[in-house]
RNA sequence: GCCGGGAUGGCGGAACUGGCAGACGCAGCGGACUCAAAAUCCGCCGGGCUUCGGCCCUUGGGGGUUCGACUCCCCCUCCCGGCACCA
């Protein structure tokens, strides 16, 4: 019918985004093999993963930002022959659940998997690449119940235990809350509530003790980027000092009177002229007991050091202390000196207590300035005779690199001399040592929260804490519970579920109600992906140790130290059990940069968040992925432009057209597959012709470089366009496929479109999925060798030098590529623009840069 | 305060090992097609001067090394991220 025929026309012309994605969405669903990894290969193995998401309800920028980066990797890896694993799952145990049954009165699990089934769909909309076979879902009991198995190890082994400590606790909620979920010393949900401290007994994990091997290990990470190292080192916070014992004047001989302190410099101990202890140091409240004044003025000291936590600046208050008016005494020269309380000292560092040096502290200086204390210089510079200082504090106020005066015995000891010996001298007399401290601290892992994992724990009256027998579980999270704010853990509401029976004694027993941090889930997930229907162990260890190290690893920097910190021990502790045999989970980590919209993070409140539902509807999946690739380098913040956008799916668009009007006709005309695949020898091409092959050979090299090396996938994108761009100039100026067969052959338009599309799957799976089968191609892409570049086809044969004068672009000449030095110099200089520029000078110097550029020097 | 990262046209960004600064894209301007618009295709596009040959300036600021510096060295300013009284 005459009246059709523009509606054809129409649609074959146009890029019809929705219709092709939804056509190759459909087809990859049907097709559960596509992405699945292979049991047994002979291909390399290559584990690409991205941090699994919190079901929150819906993907966000970010999200999509991160998977595409590791989607396009897979892909590359798929076509380069590799035996790819490339897993997603859901860290779907948390509060958001429990504040949605709160707010919504919708129980929590089903919360949860409404979000999962949501989340899964928008990412298959987006075409990502995951063997859906091996999904994890941490809130289900097929998975939870490995979490309590690892904690009943832990606890075996002596790595799980119960203690009494401080912890974070809001008034409004009720409960206790993680250090993570505490913003500017405030409750996340209730913004202006002060977190308060409180004792409570909870369950820690002894991540402690792996804290030199975590330190250690980071050495070795050298696939990670040197930030998250640092920020690790920092965190673990390894510090070598001396524990030094003072006794308490006047009172008798026992440990209550001992004050230890943690020094790292030891060497300035005769400085020392006065004790000052955290005002929640035990011996404060002992020193307090028969004092009100006391008393009251240390409850301040504490209430200012909270305030200081609250504002998020401690270093900013001002120093502060309290005389106890007792006495204590150095062991090295038995000189007393006065004890202090004092706000800058932190209970939860070393011991609590420190010596004061204010010669040699900048911090003690400070306080003895405020307070009138002894200020007494026990270190000089090397270069200074002892006889002639003025006793005056010497700046920097500690330096290494300095001599020992004033110090008795030790007096003349270069500083690093002296630490040793000062320390070997407390051990041999018994009243101190050398040892090393740690910031890190061992891992709490308690909830009084119901949506996460139960511990398997049981208190008896008669047999203590008892442990849940391995073959009970997994101890299941019961329904229908009722989530309150208030009266603690909702569990311990649950009469059935906190009443049991002691496996020891058959008598009645408690069940803990606490619930385990969420971190725990995600600190051997990715295990889980290379076993994940496993219901006797928690993986196969031959089938992790195929697997693992995870080759690449894609998430955001925002989890370097938490979630990377505590993957690392989980990973040396189940060595240690045996269960798998690398000592590090990850072998290359990258952390992309964040997305912002008009200069600030997005948000709800600033109301700039780009919704990716918005953007496939208007742009397409590929275009919206291919966008957060081609903005700016993965590692760096992108600032969101919709037009950007616009503008990739325009280029698609333009890929798309090419192809319509020159493919398939062409394809027909053209010889077998494998004739397609052989290039043409450089002589018999012409010079339009040549253009297309180099232009493509040297496309090809960009796009792989990239890939195989800094990850610029804006620059590989960038090189996409450029060798599009020349293939429209090249029509422009020669015609269609058919109609210019004399000068471009059909196994060169052919050979440049089936790469084209090729270098374009990894970014746009779906376009180049459609433009493969319109090339007359059958079967998945992945499956497709990834193009070679052939060296010589990338070379230019003319190359254009520029040349300087005194370093100024003055002219360009023309060479054959390969030329030698003289030729070049030859043809600069008798270049008619060179001439005149150099006519009347002298010239001195003539720098031939070989095949980049000539500088001629004159006077 | 300490440790990272960064600053390049109107905008996002290229320039990988010291060698033509501004690739690629966006926005803008002009042209073609159209009755018109959209879409598409082609061209121009850092600033200033110009006798239209060119010339000068320009990568946050100042100095240096070099035949030559966005790139290396020293000093400074601002922005982002992390840590922060760690004894």
């Amino acid at each position: 019918m005459p009246q059709d025929e523009p509606t054809t026309m129409v649609r074959e012309d146009r890029y019809d985004a929705q219709r092709i994605e939804s056509k190759w969405s459909e087809r990859w669903q049907e097709d559960a093999s596509l992405y699945a990894a292979e049991p047994n290969s002979t291909k390399p193995k290559y584990y690409v993963l991205e941090m699994l998401p919190y079901p929150s309800g819906a993907l966000h920028m970010g999200h999509v930002r991160n998977y595409a980066i590791g989607d396009a990797l897979a892909r590359f890896m798929w076509m380069n022959g590799y035996n790819v694993l490339h897993p997603m799952g859901w860290d779907s145990f948390g509060l958001p659940a429990e504040n949605a049954a709160i707010s919504n009165n919708t129980p929590p699990r089903q919360w949860t998997l409404r979000n999962i089934e949501n989340m899964k769909a928008q990412m298959k909309r987006l075409g990502f690449a995951y063997d859906w076979a091996r999904e994890v879902t941490t809130c289900l009991p097929d998975y939870y119940r490995w979490n309590q198995w690892f904690f009943l190890k832990l606890y075996e082994k002596g790595l799980a235990y119960r203690k009494k400590s401080r912890v974070n606790w809001c008034p409004q909620c009720a409960t206790v809350l993680a250090n993570e979920q505490v913003v500017n010393g405030c409750c996340w949900r209730h913004e202006d509530t002060l977190v308060e401290q409180r004792e409570l007994e909870q369950w820690f994990l002894r991540i402690t003790k792996y804290a030199e091997e975590l330190l250690r290990d980071l050495d070795k990470l050298d696939g990670w980027p040197e930030k998250v190292r640092t920020m690790q080192r920092n965190w673990i916070g390894r510090s070598e000092g001396t524990l030094v014992d003072f006794k308490l004047e006047g009172a008798t001989d026992s440990p209550e009177s001992t004050i230890t302190v943690f020094t790292t410099r030891v060497d300035t101990i005769y400085g020392a002229t006065s004790i000052q202890l955290a005002p929640q140091h035990p011996l404060v409240a002992r020193l307090a007991k028969n004092n009100d004044a006391l008393r009251a003025q240390v409850e301040e000291l504490i209430a200012e050091q909270r305030k200081a936590k609250e504002v998020g600046d401690i270093g900013a208050i001002e120093k502060h202390g309290v005389n106890t008016h007792h006495f204590a005494v150095n062991p090295y020269n038995g000189e007393r000196i006065p004890i202090w309380v004092a706000n800058y000292i932190l209970m939860d560092y070393g011991t609590g207590a420190i010596m004061s040096v204010p010669a040699h502290d900048e911090r003690d200086y400070e306080f003895a300035c405020k307070y009138n204390l002894k200020i007494r210089t026990v270190i000089v510079p090397r270069s200074v005779d002892p006889e002639e200082t003025s006793g005056e504090p010497v700046l920097p106020f500690t330096t290494l690199n300095g001599k020992l005066i004033n110090s008795g015995p030790f007096t003349g000891l270069r500083c690093e001399e002296a630490i040793k010996k000062m320390s070997e001298y407390a051990d041999k007399n018994g009243f101190g040592n050398a040892t090393v401290t740690f910031r890190l601290k061992d891992w709490g892992i308690s909830r009084q929260r119901y949506w996460g994992t139960p511990i398997p724990m049981l208190y008896c009256e008669k047999d203590g804490i008892v442990p849940v027998p391995e073959k009970d579980l997994p101890v299941i999270l019961p329904e229908n519970v009722d989530i309150t704010l208030t009266g603690g853990s909702p569990l311990g509401r649950v009469p059935e579920f906190v009443n049991a029976t002691c496996p020891k004694c058959g008598g009645p027993a408690r069940r803990e109600t606490d619930t385990m941090d969420t971190f725990v889930d995600s600190s051997w997930y990715f295990y889980r992906y290379t076993d994940a229907h496993n219901d006797r162990e928690p993986f196969d260890p031959k089938t992790a140790a195929y697997w693992f190290p995870i080759d690449q690893y894609i998430g955001g920097v925002e989890h370097a130290i938490l979630h990377l910190i505590y993957s690392r021990f989980w990973t040396k502790f189940m060595r240690d059990m045996g269960l798998v045999k690398n000592d590090e989970p990850i072998d290359r980590l990258f952390t992309q940069g964040m997305i912002i919209k008009g200069g600030a993070k997005m948000s709800k409140s600033l109301g700039n968040v780009v919704s990716p539902d918005e953007m496939i509807a208007r742009y397409g999946a590929d275009s919206t992925r291919m966008y957060t690739l081609f903005a700016t380098s993965p590692d760096r913040e992108l600032d969101w432009q919709d037009e950007g956008v616009e503008g990739v799916q325009r280029f698609l668009g333009r890929v798309y057209r090419f192809i319509a009007r020159n493919g398939p006709a062409e394809t027909q005309l053209a010889a077998s597959p494998s004739a397609q695949r052989k290039t043409l020898p450089v002589t018999s091409l012409q010079p339009e012709a040549r253009k297309i092959q180099r232009k493509l050979h040297q496309t090809i090299k960009r796009v792989s470089d990239d890939f195989q090396g800094r990850w610029h996938f804006n620059t590989s994108i960038a090189a996409i366009m450029e060798l599009v761009n020349e293939l429209y100039a090249v029509e422009e100026r020669v015609g269609r496929a058919p109609s210019a067969a004399e000068v471009i052959p059909a196994s060169l338009w052919s050979e440049v479109q089936r790469d084209l599309v090729l270098l374009l799957a990894p970014f746009a799976p779906h376009l180049a999925s459609e433009l493969w089968e319109m090339l007359g191609e059958k079967g998945s892409l992945l499956r497709v060798p990834w193009p070679k570049y052939d060296s010589a086809l990338a070379k230019e044969d003319e190359i254009e030098i520029p040349v300087q004068i005194n370093g100024k672009l003055r002219g360009l000449i023309v060479v054959p590529a390969g030329s030698s030095d003289d030729t070049i110099r030859e043809r600069a200089l008798a270049d008619e623009k060179i001439k005149a520029a150099v006519t009347g000078k002298q010239v001195v110097k003539v720098i031939v840069v070989p095949g980049k550029l000539v500088n001629i020097v004159v006077r």
